[in-house]
DNA sequence: CATAATTATACTCATCTGGAGCATAATAGA
DNA sequence: TCTATTATGCTCCAGATGAGTATAATTATG
């Protein structure tokens, strides 16, 4: 009887056709600079329709990255998944469902092709490198504007609620910045019109957008969500690894951290850090022209990679 | 140029058929224990085919747990979207992905429909509940099974590699048990063909499974999904409070705590950990039928939920 | 009513961890 | 040789965390 329930409904779900696309936010770190892999005119993320012959969702989006920027992804996790009513086909209507994923890659490999193009990330999200302090579009441009924006609403609960987002999102008063909020930073600018893509589908004539560059459709959405997660990611996975070479010094690991984080680290406490975890061993060879005294170099340790997969967080447990 | 291969790209998506189905994991959690709403005869979850007429995915599946069983939904997350081969439509083969989410909420609610029922979710993982010690099962079935399974493989590195993974997952040798790892545990008892869905498709006659109810298809691997989701996330957000009621004592939200971990947490330092992140407040009322000396009640304090939204993790960042 | 059992709360203590900063070492370049 | 720069080793301190001790306030029981 309540079978029949399950069944029924399944059965009349088979009847809707729908599509599903496939997209990919790819990243690499070269020269301290965090990088994603874009077509077209770096406006867009590889992407394509999930089809009857792929395997499975990640074998299809491997394929479609592949064909399209010829570049053959490594590690990959999935990010999100959402079906807005604005994504439409081509002549009908017809629902889209979007599946993004996260990649993660090292630049070299695959570098001649020339369909596609590594752009740095912070080119999309200025706002987001405090590696040199705090951007000075920051208090300049985008704090103003979201105050403007904030305090425009008619409701004062509205307005409080805004600004409160603002300031807890940017990291106001006496709060931190927080580098994880990427993603709830661009939606609040979108929803404050700030950004082009705002701009363009809002039709809020008028004002123009913030610095940064826009992407086709929810690309620059999603690829905050992919930054988001990344910069929340390396702190209790050591995926970081898989954007190094397999020779590295402590510093250039120390780069890479502070490119996807947007911010830089205590340098002795970072070399703490890893090393007690026995992420790394040393190769034994130094590396001299860094400018000063040579460094070690290391090799990060395969082994761990099994047992530091399972991490674990805080709760006040008992061992009783 | 590079434009038009994205087109192209994206419209050839548009031919392919593919439904998707929206499943949820509802979770709430009455007299300490953890509970997993369920339809038909508890073996399944509620779900249903992602319609046009549903504004969104979120929407879609709030429409058919209210539809399946009378439940209204609160606070909900996504879990994972996948498209298996073996998911197959009524008549010609089609493709299916599906999307679950994560819901919490209080059980009282709709208690009254009778197509629904809320089951222990300890009855479908029995190796989960380290409450009151380690499960018996663990060491008289499950671990000598897995032994068995590791030991079966013809390729040396094969049994190295499984034993450790079973080492790490049940947390052998010196390792702590880990309740976060709960999907891979049923992931790797599962692949030991261990519980009945894998004794079911993989056609691998003979050997019973162990103790722990099966669902149909792959709802058991979802649940399992949404507890470990729910296991790792009550430590960095204050979600918990979607399960509580309104007032509560501070022993009350331990329970469920210990309920949804599977474990048992110290109670001082539990009550620290909770007041000194000001995550609730009294009501100034006290409750006296707890059998010892009346215990003070509380009530979550909304306002934080803004703020605690955003948490953040470890880095050895530099202030300057 | 006295005592036991049970739960609530307040504190103390020993570690561990994370943020900072000082000091020294080892190179390249001026 | 002196200076600038990067690499490394160590120390300090404060706050967070795991455990355990000591009381307080009720109910259940004999």
């Amino acid at each position: 009887m309540q079978d029949k329930t399950t069944k029924q409904t399944a059965r009349s779900a088979r009847g809707q056709a729908i599509s599903a696309d496939l997209i990919a936010v790819v990243i690499a770190v070269t020269n301290g600079e965090p990088r994603v892999l874009t077509i077209g005119q770096a406006g867009a993320l590889p992407s394509g329709p999930f089809e009857f012959g792929h395997r499975s969702l990640q074998s299809g989006l491997r394929a479609w990255v592949e064909r399209q920027t010829g570049h053959r992804l490594g590690y990959i996790e999935q990010l999100y998944t959402f079906a807005d009513r604005d994504r439409i086909g081509d002549e009908r209507m017809q629902r889209v469902i979007s599946i993004s994923y996260l990649g993660l890659t090292r630049e070299e490999q695959a570098e001649r092709s020339p369909m596609h193009g590594w752009q740095g990330w912070y080119n999309y999200f200025p706002w987001e490198d405090h590696r040199a302090g705090v951007p000075l579009m920051l208090p300049d441009v985008v704090m103003p504007r979201l105050r403007a924006w904030a305090d425009e609403a008619d409701n004062p609960y509205t307005r409080h609620d805004r600004w409160q987002r603002v300031a807890i999102a940017f990291g106001l008063d006496d709060r931190d910045w927080n580098e994880e909020l990427a993603l709830q930073r661009y939606e609040l600018l979108y929803e404050a019109a700030l950004v082009a893509e705002a701009v363009r589908s809002l039709n809020t004539g008028g004002a123009s957008p913030i610095p940064g560059r826009p992407m086709i459709a929810d690309h620059r959405r999603i690829l905050a969500t992919g930054i988001a997660r990344l910069r929340t990611k390396i702190k209790y996975r050591p995926v970081v690894f898989e954007l190094m070479p397999p020779i590295f010094t402590l510093l250039q690991l120390q780069r890479t951290v502070e490119a996807l984080a947007g911010r830089l680290v205590h340098k002795q406490n970072f070399r703490r850090l890893i090393e007690q975890q026995d992420l790394v061993e040393e190769t034994g060879e130094t590396m001299s022209d860094t400018g000063g005294r040579p460094a070690k170099r290391f090799r990060f340790r395969q082994t761990v990679l099994a047992e530091r997969t399972a991490a674990g967080t805080k709760l006040p447990l008992s061992r009783a």
